[in-house]
DNA sequence: CGCTTCCTTGAGTGCTTTCAACGAGCGTGG
DNA sequence: CCACGCTCGTTGAAAGCACTCAAGGAAGCG
């Protein structure tokens, strides 16, 4: 049986200061100096908390900062003028959202809570101020930038090469792992989107996502109850995404 | 019928100094100030030409240089470990390579030239000396990494929500439009990429691909000859682009 | 308790893939 | 010069995977 007290993840409150932050080593901050961390202190704001359906920010607004998930759940996505939405990722606390305007400095991605979430705040205008305080500052927004390019590029081999069951085993793989790095059960977890976000991550219909979810299930892979999932076989999953499908 | 001429884009030779390069207007150093840019020049190299099938770099490979693309056709892909291959990109003149690195200081793709290319090479070592040079070039770099998310975004988009044609349609079209900016002409090009890079790109059977070039010759919004194509009607291309497909 | 949203499951359709064959273009070598 | 083999691109026929449509169950909320 799954457990139940799993929102976890939601409810993990880092403190407010980066140096007592207990995200601090998977974070922006890591490994930059005291002094700098200092400066940080004084340019770092920490907003009032998202509620779910908050957005941090909608397509075409100026940039106005970037924020660092603490605590929550946040979905990033793309709408066309059609109506059509690509959600690019779930972004959990220690991520950093907003990148995605530092070209153009306006978004070109809506970004919403899908719970309630703490974010520390890097104003915009601060921005070229905590580039120049440190080179480890500037490599480290590089780095992040660059771990943001790396995760999309997963997406389109997921999305170009793979077969349902690869994506969604993928999904749950990558889920598994973020979990792990933040330090909750690897094998057992909540998820706080939709099974329609999930197929619209994937680029599949709802339908799919339940249906692969239930053979999973069948076939002992995992354990599914609502949104909680347990992952008995880690390996087959691999094999799963491995595995070469359709086409090419 | 389908000129021929047409792998110009091939032969423009910008000259070697930015200041009297062609592309200088859609380059990283545009608006870039005299001083800077004579530093630039000094930190640039001009290594000689790749041919077809030679590598810029390889997966794995240690961040060697950016480079900045001045006449040729680079193709960038990930590959799994298993074999399989999702091309991310084609970069033509006055396009960045090598910034999948940056997070890294790894590659995570290889590049390969689909023909003779001529490139502008900032060597790594140089980079944060670069990034020092002006607040400019900084936002530039930004600006590029910015670009480029950009484009994998739409490509999620298109791989997870489009179908066979709209991605066709998308994909020359976005191939018109970049020719255009280069001022090569707008409606009328060649494709220097195989058809199975064409559908690998675009996470379709290279059957699929040749069955909707057909399908849209013989509906008249295209004349295709070999890799030669021209764009006759490209309201309706725009059409089956913006027309909501399958799923969701 | 009824409403709504979310999720699951079934049946049928269809788009894309797969398998297969063939023509064209091209470089090689007899 | 032409035959040969190769890659590339096209086309046909058939199969399959995922989608659509439809219905019903479960859970949350006023």
């Amino acid at each position: 049986m799954v457990a139940r007290s799993h929102s976890s993840i939601s409810s993990s409150i880092p403190s407010a200061f980066c140096d007592e932050c207990t995200l601090s080593n998977i974070c922006i901050t890591h490994g930059v100096d005291s002094i700098t961390k200092a400066r940080l202190k004084t340019i770092i704001l920490h907003p009032t908390p998202f509620q779910a359906g908050d957005y941090l920010y909608r397509i075409g607004n100026r940039l106005k900062a970037l924020y660092i998930v603490k605590s929550g759940f946040i979905k990033v996505y793309v709408s066309t003028t059609y109506g059509e939405e690509q959600i690019l990722g779930f972004h959990l606390p220690g991520e950093l959202v907003g990148l995605d305007a530092l070209g153009t400095n306006a978004h070109r991605c809506d970004a919403v809570a899908l719970d309630t979430s703490r974010v520390c705040e890097l104003p915009a205008t601060k921005l070229s101020e905590i580039c120049r305080l440190s080179p480890k500052i500037r490599r480290q927004l590089n780095r992040l930038m660059g771990r943001q390019l790396s995760h999309v590029q997963e997406m389109l081999l997921l999305l170009g090469k793979k077969s349902a069951e690869g994506r969604v085993a993928a999904f749950l793989l990558n889920m598994s792992a973020r979990f792990k790095e933040r330090g909750f059960p690897e094998y057992e977890f909540h998820l706080n989107m939709s099974r329609h976000d999930i197929a619209n991550y994937l680029g599949l219909a709802v339908e799919t996502v339940s249906r692969v979810f239930s053979r999973f299930q069948e076939e002992g892979l995992l354990k599914v109850r609502a949104r909680n999932v347990q992952i008995c076989d880690d390996v087959r999953l691999r094999q799963l995404v491995s595995g070469t499908s359709t086409k090419d």
